[in-house]
DNA sequence: GCCAATTATCTTACATCGTAAGTCCAGAAG
DNA sequence: CTTCTGGACTTACGATGTAAGATAATTGGC
């Protein structure tokens, strides 16, 4: 039995021919691309593995744990967004509707991820550029911290909702077929029943619920201005 | 020593004949329990078994997977939800922010189970009480079905978004510790510094977001009224 | 009260999961 | 070359959801 180093790695070697089999990032964009092929729910580590030519172990040498990699798979779609948000503009009202838009578009493009999107607020590294774009434009706006922080949250739920509103429901395989009873629950059923042929934009949707939103706290700094 | 850790029932079955008089509300309320003190994933089926002195399969003659009961317990929150919500106001937006007031009071009651309250939205049954209740409202408010639908989700989101912020974060045991780099993200790094000890009031949160849309909604209404 | 039918529970078993521990090998360093 | 070492492989374990069937408790008919 010899020392134990056990160091989880931070060497990445500069060496600009190292062809290593397998890297950390390469096991994230096959989790992305399983995730998007069979679901969240076929990402198992063995699966994962299989895909790669490799044995599940192997995976563990790049990630401690299965939700050390669910974490930066997170933090990939974080960084989509941000690759989507090209030419930020200047009004920081528009910025924050940018914002919201390359996040439905990221949802949109990877619906069976939507869980891990939606439900996971800290990806870590990179994966911070969009909440700091967001904190940037409500410091902008002129909120201190504190606002920053709260209006963040609303306005992050409101875009994530939306656009997990939009994904097409995975015909539920889990659980019940929970149609409500007409007489019971009128208008919920007759929403059910829209629900699945409704033909509008999520932008739109998206827009419409976050002006509000925007002219508020528009409104909330003119007038903390005034008072003082 | 292979088994037999635990085993109630035969005990029971030896001593005489009480039975364990398992009922499918009985299960649903001790799945809750072990959900708010050990959390969403201790709860095994194993585990909520041996609660009821029951060995697992007995749940399956109740509910046909485990997925129907996770969909059984998100149906019992809503229940809660909608009892939360006693005599609701006559001014539709005033119900919709006591039925907000409902969704968050019961999401801090219940922070362990937090993801099973804002990821299912079907809950099925009695579950759509509270659904209903805010389609009405905003059927009320002069809205037409399509539109009640997409305001409605949008209201939802930011409700639940708003609560799920405002549970203690678990620490997350999982993935990795990501404070970001206050060089590469200052606002972010901030934001994450205040987050533990924000004292606010998570329903004035809640109030500030719902009310521009709120509002935006009664103009919507109003300009269509208008224009025909 | 007794027996058959029904219902609820228990037992056993299996495939799959995450991952701990240890083995093995290829390439870099001396 | 030899030695070191990092990454991949093998094996194994406990936990999970649940299918299939055995068994016990309850109920309804006589």
């Amino acid at each position: 039995m010899r020392r134990s180093v056990h160091k989880p790695a931070k060497s990445q070697r500069r060496a600009g021919k190292v062809r290593a089999a397998l890297s950390g990032d390469q096991i994230v964009r096959e989790a992305i691309a399983l995730i998007d092929a069979e679901g969240l729910d076929a990402l198992s580590m063995r699966a994962l593995a299989g895909r790669l030519g490799v044995e599940a172990m192997s995976l563990y040498h790049h990630f401690p744990s299965k939700a050390a990699l669910l974490t930066a798979v997170s933090r990939a779609f974080s960084e989509e967004v941000a690759g989507r948000w090209v030419n930020p503009p200047k009004d920081w009202k528009e910025r924050i509707i940018a914002l919201g838009r390359g996040e439905i578009e990221t949802i949109l493009a990877h619906p069976n991820a939507v869980l891990l999107m939606t439900a996971r607020s800290n990806p870590g590294g990179a994966g911070y550029i969009t909440i700091e774009a967001m904190l940037r434009a409500l410091s902008d706006a002129g909120l201190e911290p504190k606002a920053c922080l709260l209006w963040s949250r609303s306005i992050i739920s409101l875009v994530n909702g939306v656009g997990a509103f939009f994904v097409p429901l995975t015909a539920h395989a889990d659980g019940d077929p929970p149609t409500p009873d007409p007489r019971l629950f009128p208008l919920t059923a007759e929403a059910l029943a829209i629900r699945g042929k409704l033909s509008v934009d999520p932008y739109g949707v998206m827009e419409r619920g976050l002006r509000p939103m925007l002219a508020a706290i528009e409104a909330e700094v003119a007038a903390k201005r005034a008072r003082r």
